[in-house]
DNA sequence: TGAAGTGCTTGACCTACGTCAAGGATCGAC
DNA sequence: GTCGATCCTTGACGTAGGTCAAGCACTTCA
């Protein structure tokens, strides 16, 4: 049993957003579903062939570019509602997806994006948007890693996740992380130890409460102005 | 008068590199020469809507993202035969372009990318192509950032330049760089003085002799090795 | 109920690199 | 030429955040 895109849940945050209902008909049918995957399983590894995007349904992913000298570097964090894939475009991937717990994906294969594009003109500006997007954060990224203080980073991570949560209906105040204090220092250039002290400083100052993997964000606005310039007090 | 494509030297490593004679002929009629441009002129800003890509044809351009809080960050430079403003496919550039020195670009106008795909499909996987690489030069640049000490990012960076150049026809040992100190450091996550001192490093262990911007690499197996974690003696 | 594994926190210490400041080199305008 | 302006280099010094090490808090499995 295959559950439609007209009647899931994600409908208005996935590719199909901007679509007719016609369009979202003929786009459907091209959608498979994929089994559901338990934390630690890959999606698709370094060097593996395209095939196609994939569309996080339930759970979350990281994607990990691997440093020839052991540690991987995550370069990306995926909600539900979000697409990603990219990286392979130039026909193999140069990123590895993992799972961060127990998730459901829907893939949208390569060839059905060839068929479908011819039919649909806007499916086509769309992707080219999301492309532009994942530039676009990553370039984000690079200015984050370069030109902030570890505070800095942390702050517009929480404040990143914290609108992503919202705009897909669930709090922008009250979440659990999927992604372990390694893999957050991973993201962000850091040290683990630097997170956890971090951290601890958001708790004293009262900006956010934080347990174990449960953050409640009290000042959002504080956190928010964290982000560039002001000092810590 | 206008050199067209069959033409330019740039031939084999600019865009219409994949296509076939006729889709060649097609393809040039399309694209736009534009004014030659003075160092520090904009090609485009932030903010700019989209309107097409751009092929430089000579000289080079650095693209920057804006920090709210002044210093910009540098997300890359190109050389003759590269394509960039990908940025902007998400309707607006969310970069500036700014010409290094006297440079001159190609336009392939966005109206006519739409009209040319359709007839040539090989086009549009060429430029998904090009969109992936430029996401996965960005993800790597991340790597760079957030794993790599000073001494490995500016080996990574010689190289880089060392590789486009002979790919380009030009010498990979021998070239001039047309980016100040500190906007190397800048790309780079570093201090203007930082690249001067490595730089001087470079010539003590005769790595590279550095004088100005003119870069003879010695050592170029060296210097490769600098990259992953190798010692500097 | 305990043992082992994994993840998180905290403290003590250290270093790579940034910042500041000053002087030298280079380039363009007139 | 020579006067600024800009770029580059070099030294002295400080610090943000990394590393190492130890202990605690979970979960999982038997």
């Amino acid at each position: 049993m295959k559950l439609t895109c007209q009647d899931c849940s994600l409908a208005e945050l996935c590719l199909p957003r901007s679509l007719s209902p016609d369009d979202m008909g003929r786009f459907e049918t091209m959608v498979d579903q994929r089994p559901a995957m338990v934390r630690g399983n890959f999606l698709y590894q370094t060097g593996d062939v395209f095939e196609g995007l994939y569309a996080v349904k339930s759970g979350s992913f990281k994607t990990t570019i691997s440093a020839s000298d052991g540690e991987d570097q995550i370069t990306g964090f995926y909600l539900p509602g979000e697409l990603f894939g990219f990286d392979g475009f130039d026909d193999h991937h140069s990123c590895s997806a993992v799972a961060l717990e127990h998730s459901c994906v829907c893939e949208l294969p390569l060839s059905s994006i060839d068929q479908l594009v011819v039919k649909i003109p806007n499916l086509r500006r769309e992707l080219d948007r999301l492309m532009a997007r994942e530039i676009t954060t990553d370039q984000a990224m690079l200015l984050q890693l370069s030109r902030r203080t570890a505070e800095q980073r942390l702050a517009a991570f929480l404040v990143s996740l914290s609108s992503r949560f919202r705009q897909r209906g669930f709090s922008g105040t009250e979440f659990r992380l999927s992604m372990s204090r390694h893999d957050i220092a991973n993201y962000l250039g850091l040290a683990a130890e630097t997170v956890s002290r971090l951290f601890k400083r958001l708790k004293e100052h009262h900006l956010a409460f934080v347990n174990g993997r449960t953050i409640i964000i009290q000042d959002f606005e504080a956190l928010h102005r964290q982000i560039h310039g002001s000092e810590s007090q």
